[in-house]
DNA sequence: TGTCATGTGTACTACATAGTACACACTTGT
DNA sequence: ACAAGTGTGTACTATGTAGTACACATGACA
């Protein structure tokens, strides 16, 4: 499923419940032209900038985060991370990337509590 | 130290052993003009794509992911990673973000050797 | 002394990114 | 019937990215 498709899903859905989440709405709060926002969700255009995604999250209530992979980005703040020491965040990313998703869960809990 | 004064420092030091090092001769096997490097090497332009500093990297016998952040990048490999589970790694990397380096290092050994 | 390589100044270009602005046709509530 | 709101088509734009192409002055060296 495109970044389009379910910024188009989300929206409807909860427009299903409030009549203020119409394209021409959300459009206006999150301060983009209600055409522009039409062409993202039928993927007529690119994904937009990380900015806009972040204010289409927080409107539609959704993960900034995953938002911002659906659109094939990876958030600023994280990227400042892991420039600050490029090589031991490259090695642990790298060693993490086959891991399954209950040891990298796992892992992360850990890391949460303190445990290592 | 930014970007372009790194590399200028790195080839000189190559210089002055090979010969091999100037401008032209690295910019050639490098597949860019000797002007661009020239602009890059004095900040004149912003660094490069990822593609030309991976050849920097591998010309100079740099780490490619050092390079990269310099130039405030981060590798397009370790981006994909992040984007196939981005709420796991944004929750690891956030938590990291503080992480005292030797603490950082101790972890990537843990993971690296298995013990976790 | 001529030639060869060196570093660099200037001008230009192609493509991507991230949108705006306006008009139009359709529906819907009163 | 009509005013208001809705989604969308078309055209356009500003800025950033990632370079190329060519000319020029300088210094080394044979």
């Amino acid at each position: 499923m495109t970044f389009g498709d379910h910024i188009r899903e989300v929206r409807e859905q909860r427009r299903r419940e409030s009549t203020a989440f119409s394209v021409r709405q959300v459009a206006q709060r999150i301060e983009v032209e209600p055409a522009y926002l039409s062409k993202i969700e039928r993927n007529l255009v690119p994904p937009p900038s990380e900015r806009t995604i972040r204010r289409l999250a927080e409107e539609l209530h959704e993960d900034p985060d995953v938002l911002l992979a659906m659109a094939g980005k990876v958030s600023l703040d994280l990227q400042e991370i892991i420039r600050r020491r490029p090589r031991r965040f490259a090695e642990l990313l790298r060693q993490l990337r086959e891991a399954p998703d209950p040891a990298l869960s796992r892992l992360v809990r850990e890391v949460r509590d303190g445990d290592w």
